[in-house]
DNA sequence: GGTGAAAAGCTTCGTGT
DNA sequence: ACACGAAGCTTTTCACC
């Protein structure tokens, strides 16, 4: 599949706006509406778009606190991973959670909870209850720079995969 | 302002899908089309909602490398970290940034590249040019277990500013 | 890839409960 | 506050160039 610099800014514009209708894209992207409508729909349909989504206020959520949190766990096979990712995951608070490389941490979490008093709980009743779970080292964002969700696209500048 | 379950399923709903129609999601909460609209009007100019974005498949674009990097500043003073942070803000490989607790960090980063290759340049072209950056340790994620974009609601059962 | 027309869908009123 | 129904518009989607 490929994506010349019409698709690029397609995708460029989409993710600052995913409500964005049809039209009015096209005049940006300077296309009329039918091959625009096509090239988007072939977009979606490569699997390159992975949805659409509205992003909330966090803080006038009441979810205050953001935690950051490497987990060491004492042995690495499957089934104790498979276990772990499986628990993490039903867990709304758990924002993200990857496998990682570095010293001290096998899984690193971003977790996001109203206050501390919560994330106790969270911590105590739920986090480290999970068997194979040795070490639980958690850091705590004091304020966020910077937060995107669109991702740089000028590495693509004709073919690609 | 005040919510009440009604808002709290709107909200759980656009989390997952930004562009269904006001129709649609009157339907899916049991409400009529004209006071769903309402609402929806009311929590964006609430400033709740933040915005509605399209994810893309962060693979697909050929960005299969992510790293999440601390930073020690030399000292913490208010224009350090001005510059530092504007600077940051500036690298579109960078989709995170804050400023965080805990031992030997004052920064911590998520970036997002195409390979090690590339993150070598950036590591050594962009960040440690910076001023003030005395300390970088480069965690990489080798496998993603979870990614969320929606936050829990749970919380706010009735009443919440 | 562009154009134009037709069709479908959505939003927005007004009115009533 | 919400439901209903009609009007009016935008948007998408054809067939064709």
């Amino acid at each position: 599949m490929k994506f010349d610099r019409t698709d690029r800014r397609i995708l460029e514009i989409m993710q600052r706006d995913a409500r964005i209708s049809n039209l009015e894209l096209a005049e940006l992207v300077g296309l009329s509406p039918t091959p625009c409508s096509r090239r988007v729909k072939r977009l979606e349909e490569s699997g390159l778009v992975r949805g659409h989504v509205t992003l909330l206020d966090q803080s006038r959520l009441g979810l205050k606190l953001t935690a950051y949190i490497g987990i060491t766990m004492d042995r690495h096979t499957p089934d104790r991973f498979e276990a772990f990712e499986k628990e993490v995951c039903s867990y709304p608070e758990v924002v993200e959670c990857s496998v990682v490389t570095g010293q001290s941490a096998d899984y690193l979490l971003k977790a996001v909870v109203a206050d501390m008093e919560y994330y106790e709980r969270f911590l105590l009743g739920k986090l480290t209850r999970i068997p194979g779970v040795t070490g639980v080292h958690s850091s705590f964002e004091l304020r966020r720079v910077l937060q995107r969700t669109a991702f740089p696209l000028d590495h693509l500048n004709d073919g690609q995969s």
